[in-house]
DNA sequence: GCTATTGTTTGATGTGGATCGTACAACAAT
DNA sequence: ATTGTTGTACGATCCACATCAAACAATAGC
């Protein structure tokens, strides 16, 4: 085979991560979008309509860092992914996180990007 | 006099506290509604017209947890804090919440309270 | 087969924050 | 003044999480 045959003892792919899950609670929805790198991906994520891989949403952190957040919004049920050759094109969740909790995206995309000064 | 003369050296009261804060960017305003004790402090205050003392808000931490929550949330710009006697009360600054961040606050005030079972 | 591309997992690290106990501040009332 | 009440500041602890590097998974293409 072309990969490793010895696998390092509970090495494995999550491939339920591929099913979307249901939108969670308020809390967990709220600690999601508070970090700035993941509101940065929601916010490219609603600019365009159809979904993107995940390697042209941002360039501030490492692919690892990108992929944990990635995992964060999944199971929060903000957005949700598809495979498609080597890829994954991920895209919002717009009617699902519209019908859990509504106007919460819609007022976070509303809002200014920076911050006001701290001042 | 009825309390210490001699200071710990530098321990003293932060009076700027009472003037309220502009309201945060939409990052510090979601980290600072994120935490399940906020939220309920929030939900608690948007339910009641008239302010309210800090102590009758919530039972399940202590008074000094209780009052880093309320700054969190004054330097958030979310509440404001009036002095009366010995007693400090705390109201919800809907209207400038509502400019700073439309819809925010009721999306959030309107979701369900429990999280939807993390089956 | 090999190599490239794209994303995930693991492990390690550092930092922020939620919590508490204790001491203090500020005021009220006796 | 002393005592009581209400909230704040500080210090310590503990845990969650954002980040990274390195190894791996899964597919595509040569």
């Amino acid at each position: 085979m072309g990969w490793v045959t010895e696998l390092p003892e509970g090495y494995s792919y999550d491939k339920s991560q591929l099913a979307p899950r249901p939108v969670a609670g308020i809390t967990v929805l709220l600690q999601a979008l508070a970090d700035p790198v993941r509101l940065s991906l929601v916010r490219d994520l609603a600019e365009s309509t159809e979904p993107r891989p995940c390697g042209t949403l941002i360039h501030s952190v490492t692919k690892s860092t990108l992929s944990h957040h990635f995992k964060v919004l999944r199971e929060a049920g903000i957005i949700e992914m598809r495979i498609e050759g080597t890829r994954k094109l991920t895209s919002l969740r717009r009617a699902e996180l519209e019908a859990a909790c509504p106007g919460l995206l819609d007022s976070v995309l509303r809002a200014p990007v920076a911050e006001p000064a701290t001042s």
